[in-house]
RNA sequence: GGAAGGGUGGCCGAGUGGCUUAAGGCGCUCGCUUGGAAAGCGUGUGUACCGAAAGGUACCGUGGGUUCAAAUCCCACCCCUUCCGCCA
């Protein structure tokens, strides 16, 4: 959500900033009216109920003298329906306003190129070498197959399409990828291991920006008021919602890991061999909460942090800033880390670090005391993934492939395994 | 699932519909005191919104209702605790 004061005295930059990304900017001619409208509505009503509150006191007076006080009684009678109406005109105007606001994307930040979808995404920097194959390498799903350490036909069978069951050496390399990527953000990254439910309330999921637009991605309970999440940005993030954080405890870092749910809804066709695209997949997600004049620095050590985890594997990636037109709904900033998938020649997402402002801390209410005696202000949340699980067992399995058709563990891994 | 009891400022904890501007205590702030501290005394101590300011308004789990007036009365819901039942 966006500051609405800063909305109100710098309209043409928000629309700047949406038209940017791509995004409408009626929403905000739409504030800009029903604020005006709410403001006026909501300073009579004041005054109002501050005659109320000086009549309830010269009543209470005269009850006490056991004077007569029908007259005053009579007049406050009116004034009270009169009260009672415009509130309920205040309050559909707040409905608007606060349906308004949650649908409003964050604006890029200045350093974000403008363009309007992933071809206009910039490489910043490119890292580790492209093994040169004396053969032709398979797709991780076919090595899978072979090693009898991926079975996507008897997923098929328990769940349907987009779920895979790990077997044997399969399981057990998930399992040491994500002890692997906990220890190292937990040891040497500084982070602080937190587990959570991974069913969350729709609160926990308008805090962070899934809802109410996106509930179509999500996988929803028939008979509870639960969501299954689809990234620990979700529980993790909502921690601290609705707190006042000490000043001294930012920046709050925690690394999770989670199985995360996506619906994949309107990416039919897309993805549908090997475990790139599931219904279900682990994540080892980073979260952290900081003071916002020290975000954008923090978000460039979350990048380093995920990119560690592909230079301990070895596995070549490259770092490309989005555009405009490619952030997500919350964020202000994001680097996406794409790995190397040699069956394919081509770069794939294994990771997004995201500067989401004080956006999602603005929906959630976290904030921070900048000094004592001072007013609370909203922290800056940033996450990213560290990483994503699948899609690194995967490049695991393409880029240490051997020409028997066996695989080689990844130094790191061996002591997990 | 059944029964009972509870949700009040950072914490504990009062609160017969109107001198409630939420008592009192703890904690914390600043000051007095002191060689320094403790004790003691005094002072201050929530959040949000509107407003240039003065000031005003709202908030006692949530949402409705009654009333001139609700933390207080009524209704519904949510959550917590304890006990019973069932179950890993």
């Amino acid at each position: 959500m966006l500051d609405p004061k800063f909305i109100r005295s710098n309209p043409d930059v928000v629309m700047t900033g949406l038209s940017n990304r791509g995004a409408e900017i009626a929403p905000v001619e739409n504030f800009l009216s029903v604020d005006e409208e709410w403001r006026k509505l909501t300073t009579r009503l004041d005054q109002l109920k501050a005659r109320r509150n000086d009549a309830s006191v010269k009543i209470a007076g005269l009850k006490q003298k056991k004077e007569d006080a029908s007259v005053i009684l009579s007049e406050m009678k009116g004034l009270s329906d009169e009260i009672k109406s415009l509130e309920d005109e205040q309050k559909n105007f707040e409905h608007q306003i606060e349906e308004i606001m949650l649908s409003i994307p964050n604006i890029p930040h200045v350093s974000v190129p403008n363009g309007k979808n992933c071809r206009d995404n910039l490489q910043v920097r490119m890292w580790g070498e492209k093994r040169k194959f004396d053969f032709t390498p398979l797709p991780h799903d076919e090595l899978g197959k072979k090693l009898d350490i991926l079975d996507f036909d008897r997923a098929a069978k328990i769940s349907g399409s987009r779920f895979v069951v790990y077997k044997g050496l399969g399981a057990a390399l998930e399992r040491a990828l994500i002890s692997f990527m906990l220890d190292l953000h937990i040891k040497e990254n500084g982070y602080t291991e937190v587990m959570t439910p991974a069913m969350v309330l729709p609160e926990s999921m308008r805090g962070t920006g899934q809802l109410p637009k996106f509930e179509e991605e999500l996988f929803r309970c028939r008979d509870d008021e639960l969501y299954l999440i689809p990234t620990a940005e979700v529980p993790v993030t909502n921690l601290h919602r609705e707190e006042i954080l000490p000043k001294e405890s930012l920046p709050i870092k925690y690394a999770a890991w989670t199985p995360c749910f996506r619906r994949e809804a309107g990416s039919y066709g897309k993805d549908v061999k090997g475990i790139i695209r599931q219904h279900q997949f682990n994540k080892v997600e980073l979260v952290k909460f900081v003071e916002p004049e020290k975000s954008y620095d923090e978000l460039e050590k979350l990048t380093a942090d995920a990119e560690l985890v592909l230079k301990k594997l070895n596995l070549p990636y490259r770092v490309m800033q989005l555009c405009a037109g490619d952030l997500g709904f919350s964020a202000a900033k994001t680097y996406d880390i794409e790995v190397w998938f040699p069956s394919e020649n081509q770069y794939r997402e294994i990771s997004s670090c995201s500067n989401f402002e004080s956006f999602q801390a603005r929906r959630a209410g976290i904030r921070y005391r900048p000094a004592k005696d001072a007013k609370p202000e909203f922290v800056h949340t940033l996450n990213g993934s560290g990483l994503a699980v699948g899609r690194c067992f995967a490049a695991i399995l393409e880029n240490y492939q051997t020409k028997e058709g066996k695989l080689e563990i990844p130094e790191v891994l061996r002591r997990y395994l």
